[in-house]
DNA sequence: ATGAAAGCGCTAACAC
DNA sequence: GTGTTAGCGCTTTCAT
């Protein structure tokens, strides 16, 4: 029964079709299929043969062929910055998860902040026909007529232009309100800002959070400074050791993310200024993963596990709904305050 | 000539076909294909007219048809222990960097060291026909019938029992001799050595290092110490602060991977026990992404960029090659030594 | 230079 | 219960 399958195709290569299977267990495709897919019953005696066939010839079902067929891949679309930036890979694990229960694979681009590369990853992505994406955007507006209009899309962490979509993003107003006003208790009246380009949201909204403190605690305006520091950490770094060089230490430093703090830190070590001792330090993000660093940090941690479950609930319900549109929505995560011992809190060790 | 396609299908759902191309153009499907694949001449009229009706459409190839018909998927599957494990994520980022250059996606799987994940990750790849795999196994041995055998695999950074794959790991041995060496050279002659679990020739190899400095330098196997302390940072960080406070400080302590590293910083910092003042520290791993430890450790880092690079390349050549074969065939990457200033070593900043 | 048609491997509707 | 077959959207060979 099995021969003609031997002699047809180089087997060991090549692997084995459902014709095959079906050929050497001397039964119709549809019977096999139905069997593979639990769709119709198959008597006992022909389960058996077809199961048989299906070891030999160690046949695995080809996914192409059954996605062309059904309009279904099984496949979601991740769309991130950088996928490797260790706060975003929080994001990506829970996806994961949640896609593994789903049976669902991922196919993962980064865009590494480029408008034309992030476009492409939307190309690549519609052209796969995924069934649905997640995607963190450059924030440049996006052309909508290019993108994919059939595919569900989440949008998360940042917001676009113009947004249509069901989108996850951080609080960030009040959680920056709050970094302000932990500093302001701990005796900070002269604060020093350092931040990146105001061309996001997240960044603007962090902005907003501080001038709302400045005003309603009464900071003294002229004596807070801001400091646009740059987007990679070691020109952060200098740039924050040159400012402090020339202009002295505030009472406390406000980093508004991850990489503004890290270059805060580091100018602070080269420079030798003890924190809390000299200065107090706050800021967003988490750039300990390990909990190594000491003093440890007053932050405002994203919950990125949290936005990436939360997407892909959402996502999976347009799926299975077969929601396609997309539709402006917007779902809001609050990141959590950790207080450490740079402000000059006492650990509760 | 549009109006067909406008009443054939919900367009506005469901993206347009070759179909509805090559009829809104008038032309036949042969022909629009040839365009789009750039095979055969096309007269410069009908260029204009298919190109026309491509825009007004809307239409992205559908890359399922064309992979199931060419048996090419330009998918890349990667398998990893854990998609948020900062130095794999370095790894994946390169090879990520290497698919964009070829126009293939990444298709990415965690295995969480189960060896039953990894086997239906390995499943799941094979049945979505991608056109190699890139995994960290889990260092189970790979039962081989059950994996593809029809396509390229390269296994990276750990080594499966009875290799049978092309292969790209870390230099082991003499890097684990060098962090020893390091601590010695340093005056640290009672020792005491945090590592994982055995399990893994990764482990095997720095212990292996390990007796190897002690018998070469002399040092008195009587005064050393291992400590096996678990596989997470919690349970690694208790396990050595009782061993500390039951036995007392070593002169020195090497922590053979990130997490028994971290562990025992934490353990350290919590007994405020200082360093290099009180111990010196040296460790294999890179847990300071942000640059911002104090004092900053002398450690064996990966050079995980590098391992993905190496591996995406041979994969491909592999791929381009039609070599679908699998033999066993080893790459050895060399850690980078970074000294700092936790065994007593002066900055040279 | 363009069209017609076979077929990639599978599912599902229908026939027996 | 099981077999037959059309067709998913595309590429490619062969006619013309």
């Amino acid at each position: 029964m099995l021969y003609k399958c031997f002699e047809k195709r180089e087997w060991w290569l090549i692997s084995a079709t459902i014709k095959d299977v079906a050929a050497a267990a001397g039964v119709s495709v549809g019977t096999v299929s139905k069997l593979i897919n639990k769709s119709g019953y198959v008597s006992d005696k022909i389960r058996e043969r077809v199961l048989l066939a299906i070891t030999l010839l160690n046949y695995q079902p080809n996914a192409v062929a059954r996605s062309l067929k059904q309009s279904k891949t099984h496949l979601l679309g991740l769309i991130v910055d950088d996928i490797s930036n260790p706060s975003i890979t929080k994001m990506m694990k829970s996806i994961e998860d949640a896609a593994r229960n789903k049976s669902y694979n991922l196919i993962i681009c980064s865009h590494n902040n480029d408008s034309d590369q992030e476009m492409k990853a939307f190309q690549w992505l519609q052209e796969k026909r995924v069934d649905g994406i997640i995607a963190i955007p450059t924030g440049a507006e996006l052309d909508e007529l290019q993108l994919p209009s059939s595919i569900p899309i989440m949008t998360v962490e940042r917001k676009v232009k113009y947004n249509r979509f069901y989108s996850v993003v951080h609080e960030n107003i009040h959680s920056s309100f709050s970094l302000v006003q932990h500093l302001y208790i701990h005796g900070c009246r002269r604060l020093l800002f350092i931040h990146g380009p105001l061309l996001d949201h997240v960044e603007q909204e962090r902005h907003q959070g501080i001038r709302q403190a400045i005003g309603q605690l009464g900071l003294d305006p002229e004596l807070q400074i801001f400091l646009e520091a740059g987007t990679d950490i070691a020109s952060i770094s200098g740039a924050v050791s040159s400012h402090l060089g020339s202009s002295g230490l505030p009472e406390g430093i406000y980093a508004t993310n991850r990489l503004s703090l890290a270059g805060t830190i580091q100018a602070l070590w080269s420079m030798d200024i003890k924190v809390p001792g000299d200065v107090a330090v706050a800021g967003f993000g988490d750039i300990d993963p390990y909990g190594i660093l000491r003093p440890t940090l007053t932050a405002a941690k994203e919950d990125f596990n949290e936005v990436g479950k939360i997407a892909a609930e959402i996502l999976f319900e347009r799926i299975e709904n077969k929601m396609r549109y997309n539709q402006p929505k917007e779902f809001i995560v609050a990141p959590r305050l950790f207080i450490g011992t740079s402000c000059g809190s006492h650990s509760h060790s």
